[in-house]
This record gives structure tokens, C-alpha cells and sequence, in this order.
DNA sequence: GACATATTGGCAAACGTTTGCCAAACTGAT
DNA sequence: ATCAGTTTGGCAAACGTTTGCCAATATGTC
């Protein structure tokens, strides 16, 4: 495997000097004859010439790389965001970057640097924490797409669901069940999205009569969903008014709330319904006792990418809202 | 934020020349009088110079990417993986590029190629299938590290645990505790783990006196693990034998397996004892009825650079099994 | 045949780095 | 004062690419 060919190899070959072959090579057919655009590219076949793109990203001061900057990569949730947003980032002909930050607001700054260094294409932002490398990102234009969580510091194209009116699918579908006493369980230190399912579950149950006060609600600290629904279901079982369902704004929280009424001997849905927001594939298997708002996360991939290229193209994008399925 | 600072920069405001600056950046310090050096220093400081790693690339053939080729990242034992080696060699200065071969051989040698033309400075190649681009990769004597699964073409350093044991040890767990009809279910094109967990498995088995066709054996399809699991569980459990006790050599295709049997109302551990070898986390909290052989991928991220950088070093590197626990 | 105008292709600079080599300046010994 | 040896630092080439500009040749018009 000769892995030194460079535009020179192919130039010596096919006779030409090396920027005819950078032209030909990028498509400008009109800048050589028919007869020397044929000779080039048998040579560049025959050498087996692929453009390198440390050179290219040198000269042009922009990598195929796309940094994907997530909080969480064991969450399957962002596992499947990584995986699908790799494969559609592939197809585009472009090279991702992944970089777990564990939620941490100076990892994120210190990945931020980097994949500025690496003169990155863009960056895909999956559950961003507010940090004062992101509000230089935001400042500098800088081709951003934010998935899950919206832009913590000022606006920017979002890829996500309607997450109020998930929250409110999720209300609806307890009121007309006719379930008397719901709760919510969600994280302390909540992102744009967990805000955004925890007050539209609320603001729907009001308007369908239920008192501010005759709602449950449970926090937890930290950052494992698991663990804080663990810690809230203790508090939730452990009152004197028993919820009998529960909105989790995450898998991973009802994984916990679940494990915690298994604990008490609950049953459930039958003592208490359970209704998460995500709805991976795995539920399917591991959790048939949970009801979810299933959210499409194996086609962000697509979302995301279409999403950059309007920004690589100067266009407008402001927001993707994707169709979420109660299943 | 001006990112248009390079050696040149520096070079300009501390008033020598580029190729001082940059010997300095590189710790080569005896090359200038402590005068120049803190005057270089400051300047560094002065206008926050960071080295470009796209020029230092161009010029030294080598980047700071590492790549990982991992066959499927929705397995959340996979994501473990990456996500202990994205911070590992993070910590250890280097940028992992990820890329997601979804088991397929074509994609697999893409991403081979990319990654060289990248010039990445190792591969990490987790549960790697058989390809020409791997035969290649492995007779090129490029720094790579398998993990899961070993060199499907040839030798090569290996991170992962003692398949042939890790069977054994659920092999005489079943004989300790008395169970009598054993079985195990295995993917039928299998990885070198698959292979070698099913064989100690069966190889122990005979040892305490099992004769081979007392051993219920059934294998799927496919390369969704869950899937495989179902499908070998309509068999296992549709036979005339009911096994009591059964080895599903991944965590998923327990969780496969054991919604079989819910479906037809059999009690898992009561009725058949399930044991899977994988034993992610997320074991205890969706799947308590799971008892697993607990492969500790938290720390193969910390084993893999460590692997990484003997290779780098030109040091031997042959395999490195880690210890799992029975939990 | 003279001239304008396309067409075709090469030269050279630039991107940010590293590094071999050479030159100046300094040190100390004679 | 001379010389050898050392310290200090710069010049320039190289890595692979892209691209503005200019030169040469070919084509067309009168």
C-alpha cells in the first residue's frame, strides 16, 4: 500500500503539472481539455490517488470533520442520537468527532477549543449545559445545531420535539383515564426540555381542573435520571397521597421510579400508571410496564445534517420539531 | 475571539523568529536563552496561541485522531466502551473519531480508508469483523488495538476478558446449584467471544459429567441480539425439554430471551434461571432477574490507550485480559 | 495576414507546522 | 589578539492542497 500519493504522483504521471490534477480533482472539467482530463483521471485510478484531507483542510481552513458534542453518551437516547447523526454524517461525505462532555460545564469549553483547532465544520450540540465557551460559540456564527436542549446561552437552530405538547399528550391521556391523583418526576436542574414536559403537563392538567396543589411533583439531584428517579420515587410512594400515574420525563427516571415501587411491592401500571418521555426500542424488552411518548431519535441523524448543510449554505434554520408517537 | 493566531503571531509580537517560537512551544528549551523563553512565553499568553493540529498533522504525516470502529453503537455495552476510551485518550491529548460500521464489512473498509486518509494515529476496532481493508490495516503494522472480539484476520493486541473461563465459571454456577437440563444461546455467526464463551461453557459442562447432547444448544440470526434471543426462545422453550437453567452469551439477548418467557407466562428465575454475560448496569435496574458475569467496560477505555501508547512507543503489546466479576 | 478572444495549463504563493543546517555572537583558554 | 567551542536563533524547505494570475496556444473575425 503505497499511501504517499499526492497530487504530485498522479501530476508526474499523466504529464500535467499538479494543479491541472487539483482542478480536475474538484470537478472543473472546462479548465483542460477533454484529452488531459482522461489522462488524469486514468492516472489518478492507477495510482490510486484519494485526496488528503489534512492538506485540503490546511489550505481551505475547514476540516470534514463535524465535532458531535454530547452530555451523556451512556444514555441510550444519545447513544442512538451519536449513531444515527454518524451514519447521516457519513453519507455527506463528512467525519464526526464525538466527545462526551459528563455533563460538565468545563469539559465542554475544553472540547469547544479543541474542535475549533481542528478547524471543525460544524457542531452538533446534544444536551448542552451552559458554559462561556458555548456563548463565544454562539457569538462567532459559528455553524451549531442543538439537539434535545435548546441553545442555553441565546437562540440557535434546534433539532427536538414539541416538548410542551408532549407533556400535555401525556395529561390528557391521564385525564381521560380517569386517573385522580398524577404526579411528575423530573431532575432538579432542568434543561430547556425537561422545563418544557414538566410545565406543559401542568399547565394542561390546570386547565382540565386539577388544583396547582393536587399535583405530585418529585425532584432529584445529580445527573444519572436513573438514580434521581430512584431517590424521587421514594418520596413520591413514601407521602400519604399515592399517585396512581406517574410522568416520567425521561426512560431512564421511570427505570428508576419502577425499580423503587418494585422495591414497596407496587405494581405497576397496576397500583400506578408510569408514562415516560423518550421511548427507546429497549423498553420494548426490558420495560413492557412503561407507556411512552416515543420520540424518533434514530432519524435526528437526518434532521441534524440537513440542518447543517443549511447552514453551510448560508440559509435560515431555525427549528426542526419532530413528530413524537404515544405508544 | 481572534483565531487567526499562529506561530507567527507569536513570533511577530516576541520579536524572534517562527522556528524559535515553535521549538519552544515543543519543550525544547535549551535552544533559546531563558530570556527568549519567557519573552515567548508571555507572548504565547498574550495573544492565547494554540498549536494548530491540522498544520502539525500536515507536516509530521501523523494527527491527533484516533479512530474507534465500533460494530454497533446502540449496544449499551459498546457505548460503555466508547465512552471510557473517548476520556481516556482525551485525557491522554488525543481526539477520537468514531465511526459506526453497523456490522457490515463494506462499511467497515470505508471507514478504514477515511481514517487513514485522516492519518489518525491508531485504531481502536471494537468487535471487528473479517474485511480486506482489516487484512490490510493488520499487515500494514498500523497501531491498532481489538477489543471484544480479536483479530478476525490474524493477531493482533486484544483487550477483553477470559471468554473460555467466564463460560466455564456459569457452567459450574449451574452444576453448583443443582440445575440439571442447562442451555445456551448464542448468535450463530459468532465472534471469537461468542465462540470461546459457548465452548468453555460446554467444555466444563462435560467435565461434570453432562454428556454433549444433555446440553440444549440454540443459536439465531441477525445481528440484533434481542432479536436472536427471542427467536432461540421460541425454540428453547417450545421443545419437549425445558431447559432450567440458560447461558445467553450477551446481555441483550437475555433481555430477548426473558421476554419470551414472559410472553408464555414462564417465571424467570423461578421457573429458569437466566445468566448473561455482558452485565452492564443497566442490569439492576430493568432486568433484576438478570444475573450476569459483569464485564467491568468502564475501564476498558483506560486499558485500550494504555495499550495504544505502548504500540506508539514500539513496545510489545499482546492481549490484555481484564477480570470480570460474578455478580 | 493581423488582430482580438477563447481555451488550456503552469507558476508560485499560501495555509501552520517542523527541522536540518548555517551564521552570528558569545565564552573561555592560550 | 587569536582561535576553538558553545550557545542562540534564523533561513528555508517540506508536508498536500487550492487558486489568482499570467503565458502560451488555438480559434475565430475582418
Amino acid at each position: 500500500m503505497p499511501e504517499d500519493v499526492s497530487l504530485a504522483t498522479v501530476a508526474a504521471r499523466a504529464g500535467v503539472s499538479v494543479s491541472t490534477v487539483s482542478r480536475i480533482v474538484n470537478g472543473e472539467m472546462r479548465r483542460a481539455s477533454p484529452a488531459t482530463v482522461a489522462r488524469v483521471l486514468d492516472a489518478i485510478e492507477a495510482v490510486g490517488y484519494r485526496p488528503n484531507p489534512v492538506g485540503r483542510a490546511l489550505k481551505s481552513g475547514q476540516s470534514q470533520l463535524v465535532a458531535m458534542i454530547a452530555a451523556n453518551l451512556d444514555n441510550p437516547a444519545m447513544a442512538t442520537i451519536a449513531s444515527s447523526t454518524e451514519a447521516a454524517l457519513r453519507e455527506a461525505g463528512y467525519v464526526m468527532v464525538l466527545c462526551d462532555t459528563h455533563d460538565r460545564p468545563e469539559l465542554q469549553d475544553e472540547y469547544l477549543h479543541a474542535m475549533r483547532a481542528q478547524m471543525v465544520r460544524g457542531y452538533v450540540l446534544v444536551a448542552a449545559v451552559a458554559s462561556p465557551g458555548l456563548s463565544e460559540l454562539s457569538a462567532s456564527g459559528a455553524p451549531a445545531v442543538f439537539v434535545t436542549r435548546r441553545n442555553p446561552s441565546g437562540r440557535g437552530p434546534f433539532v427536538g420535539i414539541d416538548d410542551r405538547a408532549a407533556g400535555a399528550a401525556v395529561a390528557d391521556y391521564f385525564a381521560d383515564l380517569g386517573r385522580r391523583a398524577p404526579a411528575v418526576v423530573f431532575p432538579r436542574l432542568g434543561s430547556s426540555a425537561s422545563r418544557d414536559r414538566v410545565s406543559g403537563f401542568l399547565a394542561r392538567l390546570r386547565q382540565r381542573g386539577w388544583s396547582e396543589d393536587a399535583i405530585i411533583r418529585a425532584d432529584g439531584d445529580g445527573r444519572s435520571h436513573l438514580q434521581i428517579g430512584y431517590d424521587a420515587g421514594a418520596r413520591v410512594f413514601g407521602g400519604r397521597d399515592m399517585p396512581d400515574a406517574i410522568l416520567c420525563v425521561s426512560d431512564q427516571i421511570a427505570y428508576g421510579v419502577n425499580r423503587r415501587a418494585r422495591e414497596r411491592g407496587l405494581k405497576i401500571p397496576g397500583d400506578c400508571e408510569l408514562v415516560s418521555i423518550d421511548g427507546t426500542p429497549l423498553n420494548q424488552w426490558v420495560a413492557p410496564w412503561l407507556k411512552s411518548i416515543e420520540i424518533p431519535y434514530a432519524v435526528y441523524g437526518a434532521e441534524i445534517v440537513a440542518g447543517l448543510q443549511l447552514l453551510w449554505r448560508g440559509e435560515a434554520f431555525g427549528e426542526r420539531l419532530l413528530p413524537y408517537r404515544f405508544g
